[in-house]
This record gives structure tokens, C-alpha cells and sequence, in this order.
DNA sequence: TCGAATTATTTCAAGCATAAAGTTTCTTGG
DNA sequence: CCAAGAAACTTTATGCTTGAAATAATTCGA
């Protein structure tokens, strides 16, 4: 078994000896021989050390948000999804953007609603549609935000050099069509379109 | 202000035309002209992809857990950490590894006691302190569990080009040293240990 | 047209997560 | 020795999150 539990937050320092014996144990073009149980050690660190990145700086704007504005990333990251759309949004899309069921939305937006920084209206042309907009108030409030949030993410990101940010915007885009790649061919090759 | 809503699905379809005119709004070596509000969009992208990249994996890998194995992400983190730890663990040590609070860790302990997959043990040495360790049946299940989720995740890499890969790793290291000397410097300068 | 299927959302139960306050136990300085 | 303080953990209140089931509205086919 690969022993995959390095901690998060070692993994840099973990000896990187796995090496890749799993070429292909094929005999002929049809008979698989020992089931080999691929180790994926690279796999796992690639995905502990991009977790580990993640957590980090998702932590501290939860922090920040918290601490300067008793506020929620939650909460932030709706109001950045209705920032760009003036005409509002529908639950349904926000959802999908947000990458976040729709139950839990329906309490979010309650929360937001009952604070002002968001209305709901049930669509004219079909009323099991619900759209959400920023409120003046809600906009004046994230311009506020995220304005300290690009504050703080240029604070964590101030040592990155020059070159590795170049090539890790790169490289997460090269990611993500992997990603996206493996989550269709594994699940049902349904339509992405989100 | 900065528009940084970009769904975070679409960051690699957005134009990006910021152009970063901060250069540095300095007269002289003492006075600040403007209070530039410094825009930091290439900051925020970059967290915008980030943040895609692991949410997808990481609903990816809940998924997984829960269909397969009718279980959850912070249970299985929980046990990789012990995994490695044949005393068992402290949870404060549990705690900071898996960069949660210590709260959140008593019941997550609970139900894994009551599962069968970890025992907790008050520590003779000192009554405060309690040690969680693997049973036998929690690491049978973890083995089991480890091996398919590194299946998983080179499912989801597996169209990512080896020279991303080395580029990503390397950069994701780079990245985690900014963020934590940006933790330090923002925040206390508390020494850093995890 | 009318009933079945589909779509959009809400409700529900359970689990995860936090900060702040509380409890128990240890440590330490006087 | 013994209080003050620190440390390890638990409790509490609140909010986020999910999947599954329920509700309501629309669409579509016969």
C-alpha cells in the first residue's frame, strides 16, 4: 500500500521515492497480468500540496473577512458571483457557478436578504425561479471587501517570483483541463457546460 | 475597483486586460502619493484558479467517498494522519496537522470511535491530553480506502503533461513558502512550527 | 388537453467547521 | 505547598454543506 498520509504541511520535506514501476503490466493486447495496484504517490503529493495552498489562504480570508468585516467567505463569494451580473442571477446558476448545492443556498441568500445585501424575486415568466441581485447596499459593501480581499491575496502571494507565478497560472489551467477531462470520462459523458 | 467575479469556471476564458498600471506611486523615498489602491487581479486569478482546481477535486473525492465507501473527506484525512502514527496521536497534533480547531475534532473523534475505525485513550502521563490512534479495522478500511483515492486522483491528472506536473510542483512549493511568510508577517511573527 | 416527465427550488436530517467560553489538569513562581 | 496561570480539551451557538425527499411550476407528447 502507498503510505500517502504525509501531513499536509510537511510534504516538501517528505523523500520523494516512489518511482514510478507501474509502466504497464500487459502481456498482450488483451490480458491485464497482476492487477497492479498503481501506487499515484506523485498524484498525492500533487494534490496534498495544492490542498495544503488552498487551505492556507482560505483560512486566512475567512479570518480577514471575519475579523474586518463579521463577514463569511460564503457570503463574499455570492456577492462576487451577482457582482458581474447586473440583471441579477438565477439561484440555479449561481449554484452551478459557485460549485455549491442549491439547499444550501436557499438559506444563504435568506441570510443575505434578511442583512440587505441581496434581493429575491420570483421570476415573472416562471415562478419556480428565483432571482437574486446585490442590493445597493450589498454592492457598496463587496466593493468595500474585495478591494481588502485583493489586499490580502497580493500580501500572501507577495514572494511568489515573478517566473513561478507565470508558470503556475499556466500549469493550474493545463490542471484544470485534466481535471475536468477525468471527471467526464469517469462519470457519464454528459455535456459540461459549466 | 477591481471586477474580480469571474465565475470561477470561466477565469481561463476571461479577458485579461488589467494591465498593471501600480507600478509604484512614490515621489521620493518617504512619501506616498496616491494611497494607490494596488489591484492585485492578477493576484485574485491566480486564487480563482487555485481554488477551481481543488474544489473540483475535492467534490470529486467526497463523492467518491460517500458512493464507495459511505464515508466523508474529513473522516478519511483523519486516519491518513493517524496512518502514519503507530502510537496513535494527540489531537492537538491532530488538530494543527489538519489545520482544523481542536472543537471541531471531538465529535469528527466520537463518531469515528463509535464506527470502530480509531480508539481514544486518556494519556497516563498527563489527564489532560488524549491519544487517537488507527485500530485494526480503521487501517484495513484506510488501505483500502488510500489505494482507491490515489486511483482517483490519477484519474483526474492523468491528462496533465509531466513537464505541467514538475512545473506545478515546484511552483505550488514556491507559492506555499509566500503564503506562510505572508501569514507571518501580516499576523504576529509567532514561530511558525506546522 | 391532460397526464407524465422534467426543472427549479425548498425542506430535512446529518455532518463539518468555527470562535468563544467553560472544565479539568498540569506547571510554575513565590 | 499552593495559588495563578497555562495548556488540552469539550461545550455551545451559529453557520455552512451535503444528498435525498418533497413541493411547485412548466413542458412535452399522445
Amino acid at each position: 500500500m502507498e503510505r500517502e498520509a504525509e501531513s499536509r504541511d510537511m510534504d516538501d520535506q517528505v523523500d520523494d521515492q516512489v518511482g514510478d514501476q507501474a509502466a504497464d503490466d500487459w502481456l498482450d493486447g488483451e490480458t491485464k497480468v497482476v492487477e497492479a495496484p498503481a501506487h499515484h504517490g506523485d498524484d498525492v503529493r500533487l494534490w496534498l500540496r495544492l490542498l495544503t495552498c488552498s487551505t492556507l489562504v482560505e483560512n486566512e480570508v475567512r479570518r480577514r473577512l471575519r475579523e474586518e468585516f463579521d463577514s463569511t467567505l460564503p457570503r463574499f463569494d455570492l456577492l462576487a458571483q451577482l457582482e458581474r451580473a447586473h440583471d441579477g442571477m438565477v439561484l440555479g446558476e449561481l449554484s452551478r457557478r459557485m460549485m455549491v448545492s442549491a439547499g444550501n443556498l436557499t438559506a444563504l441568500v435568506d441570510r443575505l436578504v434578511a442583512s440587505g445585501h441581496v434581493s429575491r424575486t420570483t421570476s415573472p415568466a416562471d415562478r419556480r425561479v428565483q432571482i437574486i441581485a446585490l442590493t445597493d447596499f450589498g454592492r457598496e459593501w463587496f466593493d468595500k471587501a474585495a478591494e481588502r480581499h485583493g489586499d490580502w491575496l497580493g500580501m500572501l502571494f507577495a514572494d511568489l517570483p515573478p517566473r513561478e507565478r507565470a508558470s503556475l497560472m499556466a500549469a493550474l489551467a493545463k490542471l484544470k483541463q485534466s481535471i475536468r477531462r477525468g471527471l467526464d470520462s469517469a462519470n457519464g459523458a454528459g455535456s459540461r457546460r459549466d
